[in-house]
DNA sequence: AATATTATGTACTGATCGGTAATATATAGT
DNA sequence: ACTATATATTACCGATCAGTACATAATATT
C-alpha cells in the first residue's frame, strides 16, 4: 500500500527507497511549490540522479502529482480525518485545530502544499495548478456533504446553510495557510481557530 | 506624481508610456506570480524590448516591485481606502465587500497580487517573497491600530481585541483571495463575506 | 551642421531549465 | 558461464532563463 512503484524481481534492484525519496521531493515542493522546485533541487534532496528519477517516477509533474497524493494521506494529514468526527462542531473544530497545529509544524514546510504549490504560475504550471484548486475545490465539497449529513441528523440548525458553511470554513482554512507562510506564530494561528470556532453553531439550536 | 521615471528633456525620447508599460507589467505579475513571469512575457505584453525595460525600470525584480506599489495604490485598491470608514464594522465591510468584488473581478486578473505573487518560490524568489509577507503583514497591522482607535472611541466592545481581530479579518480576506484563484463565483464569495460580517460586532455592545 | 545624450532593435552571453541517449553495472533465471 | 532485464552514472540535448554589448536612431543644445 506504502509502495510507490512495484519493483520487479528481475534485473538490478533499486539502490533506494521510492518512498523515503518521495517523501524527500514531497519537503521539497511543499517548500519551494511546483515551478519553484528544480529537478537538481530533487535529485539532491532525494539522493538520486535524473535517469532514476525519472524512472520511478515518470516526469517532474507525476512526481508532483504523487506527491501531492502522499502529502494527503501522510499520518498527519489533518483534513479528511476530520471528517469522522462525531459532531459537524467537532469535525470543524479538529479541522481549525488541526491546521492551527500543522500549518505552523516545526517538523515540516509551513503552510500548506495544496495552497502554495501552484497558486500562480507561467503556462507551464497550469495542469498542476488547476489540479490543486481541484483538490481545494474536492476538500471543501467534502466538508459540505459532512455539514449537510449534520443538518439532516438535527446536529446543525435547520437554517443552517452547509455550502455557505463549508465555503467559509475553506476560506479560513485557506487564509490559515497564508498565514503560516507569513510567520504567524503557533498561539497566534490557534487563537483565530478558536475566535472562529467560537462563532461557529455548538449544539443543534 | 503618476510618473515611474522622470525623462530628461535631452537624448532621444521615450517611445513608450512608462505608465502605461508598469500597467501592463502589474498585469502579468499578477496573473503568472514573479518567477512564473519570464522576461519575455513581460517585453510582449510592455510592447517594449528588454535593453528598454532594464533602463527604465533597472530589472525584473525592481519592476515587480514598482508594479506592486502601483497595485497598492491603484483607483481601485481597496483595503487602505476601507480604514477611512467612520466605524469599525463599516471599515471591516468595506474590506470584505471590497474583496468580493475586487478580487474575481472580470476586468482584471483574480486573486491578490500580495497573496499570490510569491507564496512558495525559489530561492531566487525569496527576496520578492519575503517583501510580500511583510507586505501583508503591514496591512493587518494598519487594521489592527484602526480597530484599537475604534475600541479607544467606545465603537467595539471594551473586551475586543484588535489584534486578534485584524488577524481574523486578515486571515479571511487572505483565504478570500484563493478562493478567487480557485474560480469561485462572485455572488458565493460574497456571501462568505456577508457570513464573516454577521459575527462581526457591530454596535458597540 | 556638429555634438552630446538618451532610447531603440538586434544579437548575444553564460547559466539553468526539464528531459534523455549511451554505457556500465548488478541482479534473476537458465 | 550466459542471457535477459532493470538500474546507475555520466554526459549530453535543445530550449529558455535573466541580463547585456553594440550599433543605430532620435532628440536638445550649441
Amino acid at each position: 500500500m506504502s509502495t510507490v512503484t512495484q519493483t520487479p524481481s528481475v534485473g538490478r534492484p533499486r539502490a533506494f527507497d521510492a518512498d523515503d525519496a518521495l517523501a524527500k521531493a514531497l519537503e521539497v515542493f511543499w517548500r519551494k511549490g511546483f515551478e519553484g522546485t528544480s529537478l537538481t533541487d530533487l535529485t539532491q534532496a532525494m539522493g538520486i540522479n535524473k535517469p532514476s528519477l525519472y524512472a520511478a517516477f515518470g516526469n517532474k509533474e507525476q512526481l508532483f502529482l504523487k506527491a501531492i497524493e502522499l502529502y494527503e494521506q501522510r499520518p498527519c494529514a489533518f483534513f479528511y480525518p476530520s471528517l469522522e468526527k462525531e459532531t459537524a462542531y467537532q469535525v470543524v473544530e479538529s479541522m481549525l485545530y488541526g491546521a492551527a497545529s500543522s500549518l505552523v509544524d516545526e517538523n515540516q514546510p509551513h503552510g500548506c502544499l495544496i495552497v502554495q504549490g501552484a497558486l500562480a504560475c507561467s503556462e507551464a504550471g497550469q495542469a498542476i495548478k488547476e489540479t490543486l484548486i481541484t483538490r481545494r475545490r474536492d476538500g471543501e465539497q467534502a466538508l459540505c456533504e459532512r455539514l449537510q449529513r449534520a443538518k439532516d441528523e438535527g446536529d446543525l440548525p435547520a437554517d443552517a446553510d452547509p455550502l455557505l458553511l463549508a465555503r467559509y470554513i475553506g476560506t479560513v482554512l485557506q487564509g490559515m495557510a497564508v498565514q503560516a507562510t507569513n510567520g504567524i506564530c503557533p498561539n497566534e494561528l490557534r487563537k483565530v481557530a478558536e475566535l472562529v470556532l467560537a462563532n461557529f453553531p455548538k449544539n443543534n439550536q
